[in-house]
Order: structure tokens, then sequence, then C-alpha cells
RNA sequence: GGGCGGAUAGCUCAGUCGGGAGAGCGCCACGCUUACACCGUGGAUGUCACAGGUUCAAGUCCUGUUCCGCCUACCA
């Protein structure tokens, strides 16, 4: 082997820059469209083009990642589906900006120059959170990369378009929709951000018509009764039952107005009476509708109080409320304000207070989807991990309402509909028609709304593999393995996909679902650009390296909780991406040239050394361990058994075991077998780590088994029942606790480090007699002992000792020169005190008798175990103690 | 209003079959022992939110309470 050193410590600059192009180049991250394999598909979040990456991106994909990488390396035929969506209503926001500061607006250019304006945008910028994901290491299949605006992703669009519209499924219409007065358009109910707000509750003196007195209404919104139509009043509530049908005047517009009664109205609240704006609130206007009441529309687009308004156009709504108030007051109309917290809804991208507006919109009837959506979860077509999700998406999917799709913006996917200037109806096609359907005209004008960009990510999971036409490609990967996502777009996107999947498809969209949650900093609070608490990913990934914090986020995904990020937690799995370097480094010094590529393989059981058939054992214990818990979506704890196995059992004791062996002090058939081990280990727990740590891996490995090919293709270890070995763990347990034994007596009575010991170990059972006997020279290593004398039975009691117990053997310090034993007596009294309080308690419980009846003949048995353990340790330090009084007597 | 999640070591959190609680970081002590000071060895630390209940046995199951977080909803 090329005996090049191993740098001291990791270098991931470097490394990173080398195998990501190679992988890529190589064609790894590729999924073929036709092959023997299973396939294994997953279709990325596609991200806003205008993103970047942030810290929500970073653990999706880290996630998505590492079930690709894994399930690719267990040969699978893995295909990661990458792309971004167009974003609409953001990406027109962000070239809308560039053109004001050269002070134009997007209506200077007219529609198509500004969709040119955006494709260059777009052309230029579009990419960067792509090229940002390839820095986390995500092997997507780039070949397949797709935009939801590309031609294919656009015919999809209109084919299901025109399919909901033949089916009856979408349907346009004049109703109250959330409208942005600052974005221009439309948006849905999901896209509306409630917060409660300090308001004020005026109170206002409608009187009657007929001059017989008044009634009190009460409003958030004052400025709204420009656009009052109506006053209503519960039909049960006694106060009013006899006005019903009268008439009011209108304050301000001085206009007469009826008093109806609706169910809705809630007799406690206010004053019970409740004016009806229809133009301007949901409620009311679905009360107008019941009632036939009329509707005057007080506001355009902007919010800006149109020519109904009287002496008010021309005002928004924020200053017509304010000079409606000072009229109101003015014209004693007044009676009281109140303050008032209530929700107020704003536009989710801007902001801006929600203005609930009639217009005309297209809509979706998603009840039906929604039904197919439901019962595609409860028969367990697809699986949503973890499943406490399960109940929101029923929730949500029983109480869905139409899906307002349309928007008011130009960047997006146009309506595939025409209307007709000659005969006033309306076409719908999948491609631009010659002529009117209905009357052969050729007056035809393109719907100008576009629609919402969710409605071509809910077709993202067939829409990229090629869908509508029957390709290879989507026979193959539809539906999808896996999809990985938040939480917080389980409604917008999931449910969505779900719904659209199943009516064109006729199949859920993917297996398997798992929604992992939000990253947050260090007090778990949000990271915002406000709170200054932002950790920017690609600067973690700079300086600790992208498998430090790969694992970090992995280390921290357990199921249903928030993951809290702070530096200090990647620099901690920095730390152990260096442990695993100079494991490695280690490794490599101490084993002999690979002969050939082929991967190593573990020494015959019958060749193998107590320490290599116990770490094989616990190695194959973690291989099953990671297994499982991958398949379960368990990040925490697939990379927390990788922690501990790989730190603390194959580095902290396994490599200290075989240095002697290594070293020479032992047989050379015995070296060998180590090495085997060693070089077995070493390869498994890098391919274990893989999918985490796909950088440090790969540079090991080619140093490890150069010639193999890369990690990221080799095979995924499988459980091996083989390497399970029972006894070699229970040895070594009782080895490891002769060495702690030792090393704790070391460090409670303040012997120094450097300071070797004579110890005495007493084995009167000759099982762990033989095991000791076998492994003396290890435990002289390792416990730092000058020499280690193994009897079978004690003639003489030695009194300057310190005692300490391994199982079923005694262990004696001598502490030559030792003058104060003080120390040694509190460690010894330390330990009989816990003792004493644990014996107390499992005699208490093996008294019991109800116990001993009840409870399964293991668990008794176990306590029986501990309790005669606990009395044998109880004993010896017992023993200890009162030697150690009695010679610290006789040296008076 | 409805729903979901959380409360365990100083901090952040695991704890899957109910059998007297673990990790990482931090802290204290000692140590540059030929992979690693981005390290090693040892140590300290708990009213498992509170109150009941089921059980031989409860961090774990049940009921209620408190406090946090989130989602959802048309009380103007």
């Amino acid at each position: 082997m090329d005996k090049e050193r191993l740098s001291k410590s990791y270098e991931p600059r470097e490394v990173e820059a080398r195998w990501y192009p190679y992988w890529k180049e190589s064609g790894f991250f590729h999924g073929e469209d036709r092959s023997d394999r299973k396939p294994y598909s997953i279709v990325i979040p596609p991200p806003n083009v205008t993103g970047m990456l942030h810290m929500g991106h970073a653990l999706n994909n880290t996630l998505q990642d590492i079930i690709i990488r894994y399930r690719r390396m267990q040969g699978y035929n893995a295909m990661w589906m990458p792309g971004t969506d167009h974003a609409g209503i953001a990406t027109q926001n962000v070239v809308e900006q560039d053109l004001s500061r050269k002070g134009q607006t997007r209506h200077d250019l007219g529609r198509e120059k500004f969709i040119e304006k955006v494709w260059e945008w777009r052309e230029k910028y579009g990419g960067i959170i792509l090229n940002q994901l390839e820095k986390l290491g995500c092997s997507c299949d780039w070949e397949r990369e797709r935009f939801t605006m590309d031609e294919g992703l656009s015919r999809a669009v209109r084919e299901v378009f025109v399919r909901l519209y033949r089916d009856d499924l979408v349907y346009r219409g004049d109703y109250i929709v959330n409208w942005c007065p600052r974005c221009h358009t439309a948006i849905s109910d999901l896209e509306v951000e409630y917060e409660e707000e300090k308001g004020g509750l005026w109170y206002i003196r409608y009187p009657y018509a007929d001059g017989t007195g008044e009634v009190v209404v009460a409003t958030t919104r004052p400025e709204t009764m420009l656009g009052d139509t109506a006053v209503a009043v519960n039909p049960g509530d006694a106060r009013y039952r006899d006005m019903v049908g009268k008439m009011v005047i209108l304050p301000l517009v001085m206009k007469e107005i009826p008093i109806i009664a609706d169910d809705y109205v809630s007799i406690e609240f206010g004053t019970g009476a409740v004016k009806i704006t229809p133009s301007c609130d949901p409620n009311d206007f679905a009360m107008a509708q019941r009632h036939d009441i009329d509707t005057v529309i007080i506001m355009d687009g902007s919010a800006v109080i149109n020519e109904n308004g009287g002496p008010y156009r021309g005002q928004d709504r924020f200053t017509a409320r304010k000079n409606v108030i000072e009229d109101l007051k003015k014209g004693n109309y007044l009676i009281k304000e109140e303050p008032y917290t209530h929700n107020v809804g704003r536009c989710y991208r801007c902001k801006t207070i929600i203005e609930p507006a009639i217009s005309k919109q297209w809509f979706v009837r998603v009840k039906p989807l929604a039904k197919a959506a439901t019962a595609a979860v409860i028969k367990g077509k697809t699986r949503i991990v973890p499943k406490m999700w399960e109940g929101t998406y029923f929730d949500w999917m029983e109480n869905i309402r139409d899906w307002c799709i349309s928007r008011q913006i130009w960047w997006g996917h146009r309506i595939p509909v025409w209307y007709c200037d000659d005969c006033g109806e309306m076409t719908v096609a999948t491609d631009t028609p010659e002529a009117c359907a209905h009357c052969k005209g050729t007056a035809l004008r393109q719907e100008e709304d576009v629609l919402d960009t969710w409605f071509s990510s809910a077709l993202w999971p067939f829409s990229t593999l090629g869908w509508p036409d029957d390709t290879e490609a989507l026979k193959t990967f539809y539906p999808t393995s896996l999809l990985v996502t938040g939480f917080d777009i389980l409604f917008f996107w999931v449910a969505r996909m779900m719904m659209m999947g199943l009516y064109v498809m006729k199949e859920v969209p993917f297996r398997d679902v798992y929604l992992h949650a939000l990253v947050r900093d260090e007090q778990g609070d949000k990271m915002s650009k406000s709170k200054g608490n932002i950790i920017d990913p690609l600067k973690m990934i700079d300086k600790f390296g992208a498998d430090a914090f790969r694992f970090t986020l992995a280390a921290f995904t357990a199921q249903g909780r928030d993951v809290r990020m702070s530096e200090d937690r990647i620099e901690g799995y920095r730390n152990f991406v260096n442990k695993i370097w100079n494991a490695a480094r280690f490794s490599l010094m101490n084993l002999p040239e690979a002969d050939s590529s082929a991967p190593p393989v573990p020494p015959a059981k019958e060749d193998a050394g107590i320490f290599d058939r116990w770490i094989l054992d616990r190695m194959n214990r973690t291989v099953s361990e990671v297994v499982r818990q991958l398949d379960d979506y368990r990040f925490n704890d697939a990379a927390s058994a990788l922690y501990q196995f790989v730190w603390h059992e194959f580095c902290d004791w396994y490599l200290e075991w075989i240095k002697p062996v290594l070293y020479g002090k032992g047989k050379e058939k015995d070296k060998k077998a180590a090495q085997d081990t060693l070089r077995t280990v070493l390869v498994t727990s890098l391919k274990l780590l893989q999918p985490f740590m796909p950088y440090v891996t790969e540079e090991i490995y080619q140093k490890v088994v150069p010639g193999a090919g890369s990690i990221m293709v080799s095979p995924f270890p499988e459980e091996d029942g083989g390497l399970a070995d029972e006894k070699a763990v229970a040895d070594v347990a009782l080895l490891q606790g002769i060495v702690t034994a030792v090393r704790n007596i070391r460090g409670e009575v303040n012997l120094p480090p450097s300071k070797k010991l004579r110890v005495r170990v007493l084995a009167s059972d000759e099982g762990a007699f033989d095991v000791v006997h076998a492994a003396v020279s290890q435990l002289a290593d390792l416990a730092n002992l000058e020499s280690l004398e193994l009897v079978r039975e004690m003639k003489d009691e030695p009194k300057k000792v310190a005692a300490g117990v391994a199982g079923p053997v005694k262990v004696y310090v001598f502490l030559e020169g030792m003058i104060d034993f003080s120390v040694e007596k509190a460690r010894l009294e330390k330990d009989i005190a816990k003792i004493a309080r644990d014996l107390q308690f499992v005699s208490r419980k093996l008294a019991n008798r109800d116990f001993r009846e009840k409870a399964s003949p293991e668990v008794v048995q176990k306590e029986e175990d501990k309790f005669s353990s606990l009395r044998n340790r109880n004993e010896i330090l017992e023993k200890a103690l009162n030697h150690l009084r009695e010679w610290e007597k006789s040296g008076e």
C-alpha cells in the first residue's frame, strides 16, 4: 500500500471538492429508467427558484440524501429527482423589485417582456440553491433536473386543468376570496397567516328609519360600514325579535338597509346585532347569499375606497377608518370604542393585511378529491411518519374548502381557458385553440390569470417523470417510495399531491411520507433575519465540513421534535469526524497493504481472538441497529448507534485491546486475525456511516480498500448471525470490568497515571480464571500495570490494598508507599453505602410474595442475581475496609 | 373554541415490551501513554412538571391539573 501518511486531522474542504465531481461524473447519482434492480425513488420538495439554502433546506435534503444513499448501497435502482419551482408571487416580486430600482413597473414592460425578464433572472440566479445542495453532498439525479415552468411540466399542468374542468372539478365564479392589496392577487386560505393583534371594537348607532329608536352594532372594521347592506340579529334574540324586517338608516351613507335574522349571529357578543358587509367579510358574504341581500363593493384592488364610498373615495382603508370614526363621532353615531384583540390575516408573502374581496376566480372542487386522499391513508397505501400527523391530515381533509387556484399575476402557468368575444363562451383546451369551440369564431382572448404555484407542485411526483406521456421513468419510479418534507407544508403540498396523484394516476404519489420538524436556534426560537439568530448552512459546511454538519442534523432529528441547532453541536460532531479519521489513520499504520480490492473478510471464528470476536459481535449488532432505525426513519437513533459504536467500542476499547498484538507482542497468527478484523470493522463502519458522512468515508475507503471503487456504490452491510458471540461479549465485559475497576481506584485514590501498579486478581471461578489468564498482557497494558498476579484462591489476605469487584472476580491494587489511606477508606465507604441502598431495595422486592408470584420468572431471577452479586460485592469491600482499618491500627 | 406536541442531569435531548433512569455538551480532578488535546482516564449531578389511579412493579399505562410550543376555527 502506498504508505501515504494521513494528516493528523481531517481537512474537509479539499476532500469535498475532490469527491463530489467524481461521483457526479461517474454517474453514481443516476437512476435507470429500466433496470432489473428494484426501484427506489424520492422527489425533492422543489425549493423556490428565488431560494437560498437555509437550515430548513439543509435538514430536509440531508435526510433525503441519507435515505437515498442508504437505499442505493442496498442495491436499489435509486433515483432522487431534483428541481425547483417557479414560486409565482415570490419570483414576480423579486423581478418587480429589480424593475422598481430602475423606476419601472411590470406594466411599463407589458406581460410578454416582463415574462422574458423573469426567465432572464432565472437563468442568472435560479440555479444557485441547487449548487448549494451539491455543497451539502446531495446525490440528486442531476440529469433529471426539472423546473415547474418547463415545457413538459407546463403541459402536465394544462392537461390536468382540462381534465378537472371536464370532470366538473374546476369552476369559475364570483366569490369572496383572500385578496392581497399589495401583491394584487387572490391567495388561497392556506396562504393567509392569522395572528392576534390589538385593535378596537367600535359601537355604532344605526337609527330606525321610522324614527322609533336605534340599533347598536359593534365592529372591528368601522370603515366597511360604507358597504353595509343589512344589520343582522339572531332570530332567537328577544331584544330584537320585533325589529326584524324593519329598516335602519346607515349612518354617513344615509341609506336605508334592512334588519335580518340569521342563526350565525351570536346573542352574547357585542350588542347582539351585527352590521353586514357582504363585500368585505366572508361570513357576511355567505349571509348575503342566504338572504339575497345586495352587495356594494367599496374598495379597489389596492384596498382604496372607490366611488361607492362617497366622500371617502381615494382614501386607503386605514385613512378611511380614521375619517369614518371621526365623522361618526361628529354625527353622534359613535357610542364607544373598546380596545379589542382579534385575529388579523396577513399575506404569507408580504405580510400585508388581507382584504376579503369579491372577484371572479377559479376554484378546484376538492371534496371528492379529498375523500380519495383520505381513504388512501386509511387503507395504508401511503404511510405518514410520524403517525401523529395522520390525525391532522384527516382533519384537514374532512374540513377542506374549495381551493382558489387563480392568481392575478403574470409569472406562472396561464390558465388554459379562452373567452370568445363573439359568443361569450369559454373554450378550455390544452393547446391554444384556433377557434372558439362553440361558435367557431376566432376572437379569442386567453384568461389573464395564472395558476397557484402549488397547483403545479401538486403534480410534481408524476409531471417530473414525463407525464402525460407514458414514459419508462414513470413506469419505473411512480409511485415514488418516499417523500421527505417539513410538517408545515403538509396541507400546502403533501395533501394536494395526494389528491392530484390519485386523481390523475389512480395511484398514490408516494408510499411513505416522512415529516420532519423545524430547525430552530439553541433557545428554540425560529431562526429569522430580524432576530439575527440565523445559522448559515454554507458557513457551517465551510467551517466544520459537510459531514459533521450532516451528521449533526441527523443526530438531532428525533421524530416529532424540533431540531435545535448551534455551532457548538456541529463542532462536537466535527470532533467525531476527526475521531473516525484518526482511527483510520491508526489502522492504516498497522495494516499490511491490501492484497486485493476484494472486500475484507473477518478471520474464521477459530482463528479470531476474543477481542476480535467481541468487536465483530458489536459491529454486527450495530449493523442491524442502523438498518432497523433507518428503515423506520429514526435518524437520531441510527446516528447515535454509530457514534456509540465507533467511538466508545471500536476506538476506546477494541483499538486499545489489540495494540499489543499489532505491535508484535503476541503470535503472528493472532496479529493476522486482529488485522483482518480491524480492516473488516473499519470498512463496515465506513459503509454504515457513508449515508451520513459521504466525504470522509469515501476518502478513507479509497485508502483502505484501494481499487475497490466508490464506497457510495458498494453494498451496504447486512446482519450476519454468524458473527454473534455472546461468550465473547460476556468475557470482554469481565475484562473491561477489571480495567475499569483498576482505573477507578487509580483515579479515586489519586494514584498518578504514570505510576505503574501492582495488581492481584482473584478468580475462583474457573471460566473467569481462563478468560483473565488469556488476557493478562492486554489487561496490564490498558490498566497500566507493573504486574498482574492471577490467583485461584487467596493464601494471604493483603492489607495495604484497594479493592474492587468485576463480576465474579476480585481486584486488589497494592498501595505501596502510600501513607494516607483515608481516601481509599472514603472510596470504599461510599461504594458500600451505595451497595447497601441497592441491597435494601432488592431484598425488599424479593421478600414481597406478590412479586415472586406475579412477576415473570426471568424478572425474579434477574433480581436474585442482582442480589447475590451485590452481596458479593458488599462482602469484599467490607472486608477490604476492615483490613485497611486493622492495618492502620497495627501501623500505629 | 377544537386538536396535536412538550415538561427527565447545569444546557440540549434519548428512553420502542412497565422490571429503581441514559447520551452529547458543560463542570471537577489527573494526564502530551508511539491514531487523535478536535484527545485519554476517572468523578460529580435527577422530587422523570403536579395530583390521583391501575399494577407485585410506573419516566413508561389511565384520569385530572398547571405551564410552554405549534396547528386549526367565521363570534362581528
